[in-house]
DNA sequence: AAATATAAAAATGTATACATTTTTATATTT
DNA sequence: AAATATAAAAATGTATACATTTTTATATTT
């Protein structure tokens, strides 16, 4: 069922289940070769994650992309990633630190697609957020950073974000290393904060 | 379906279902004379909502409670109702205000249960942030809370939380009618920053 | 006797079949 | 012709049956 999840995801961000038109149980599962049973499944975990609505009394859909939507998400990303990063730094050795430095590395690469630059993006902020050690906290991070993905193809295209993200996170990590607490913290806020202005001012443009 | 899973919560919350020990689908199937279908669903629900976590490979239990857990949520809660709170303000007219007054009302009669007076709280508060129009946002809160939901036996019992928090509720309503914003919302994190203290001092000492 | 391997039992996951609800199309009324 | 009522079609929700995985108990090996 994971895999039905990973699916769907997927071909809501490519644009195979377009936004604002209803899912019927029987498409999917005739779509990806299951019974209802794990599609009703998949269904019911992605509506809990914001992935898909309800479409009147029967039946989902994927939702229209919304500003205030992305501003919710960018300003509890904001609230949320600061206390767990503040949870972290205690434990952010210099081995977890190299960790994060070479998926950094990896996001130099321009042949990227989006969807697996806004992958090494999540990877590298949880390889800092895990040794907090906050399941439930990190759970709500991962869920919302899962969410944003569905603006990625907004935020990395016509923002131009790519160049500006790596530098940033260069500049967080060497923060850390050099054991700037509050400075780090004020860093990370303000990269998540750019991001999410950016993102919204475009979707309010767009309407 | 969605009465199986109030039930569930209500018996995870009258320790029914005691913490720890696995659950198996047949024997929820047969303590609610349903099929495991919907139990299957009801299962998926409530463990992205954090009242039940895996049990092994196979099978889920209530997780026991844990101040690392009640730290997060309530820190959590702090961010985030502040910030929903000021979505909120603009739009607080007197009428929201009545029936916030109303409810503080209720919280007085004193032959409450528990879980009516935590039902009661949340009432109050949603009925604040609905005006907030911030469905992502409040979403989150909604579910944040009833996850503070299973601490509370111990919150209103030993800690004896209850004659306070009425009057904070009378206080943070004065500080919004007369249009001190800043204050109300200061007010606000205070008022669930010492809600949240109290209970993981009282649960780091259980242990 | 402790550790491993095997077999039986019991659990979960999924497909199919049916019941119920919702939607859509048609017919009826005003 | 617009609004309502009715009937047919199509959707979702759930029960049962079966396949697969996981767990437990037993047997085997060292």
């Amino acid at each position: 069922m994971l895999e039905l999840i990973e699916q769907l995801k997927a071909d809501i961000l490519n644009g195979a289940l377009p936004r604002g038109c209803p899912l019927r149980q029987q498409e999917l599962s005739a779509r990806y070769n299951v019974s209802r049973i794990p599609v009703r499944d998949a269904i019911a975990q992605l509506k809990n994650q914001g992935w898909l609505v309800t479409h009147g009394k029967a039946g989902v859909m994927v939702p229209e992309l919304n500003w205030r939507e992305a501003e919710d998400l960018y300003q509890m990303r904001m609230a949320l990633e600061v206390q767990l990063l503040g949870h972290a730094l205690p434990n952010l050795t210099h081995e977890v630190l190299g960790r994060a430095k070479d998926i950094n590395l990896q996001l130099n690469n321009p042949c990227l697609t989006l969807l697996e630059r806004g992958q090494l993006n999540w990877d590298l902020h949880a390889t800092l957020y895990e040794v907090a050690n906050r399941p439930t906290l990190f759970n709500v991070v991962a869920i919302l950073n899962e969410q944003v993905r569905r603006y990625m193809g907004f935020q990395y295209g016509p923002l131009n974000y790519r160049d500006t993200s790596q530098n940033e996170h260069e500049k967080l990590i060497s923060l850390i290393e050099s054991d700037q607490k509050d400075q780090a913290l004020r860093y990370l806020k303000g990269h998540i904060e750019v991001a999410g202005r950016m993102l919204v001012d475009y979707l309010k443009n767009e309407n």
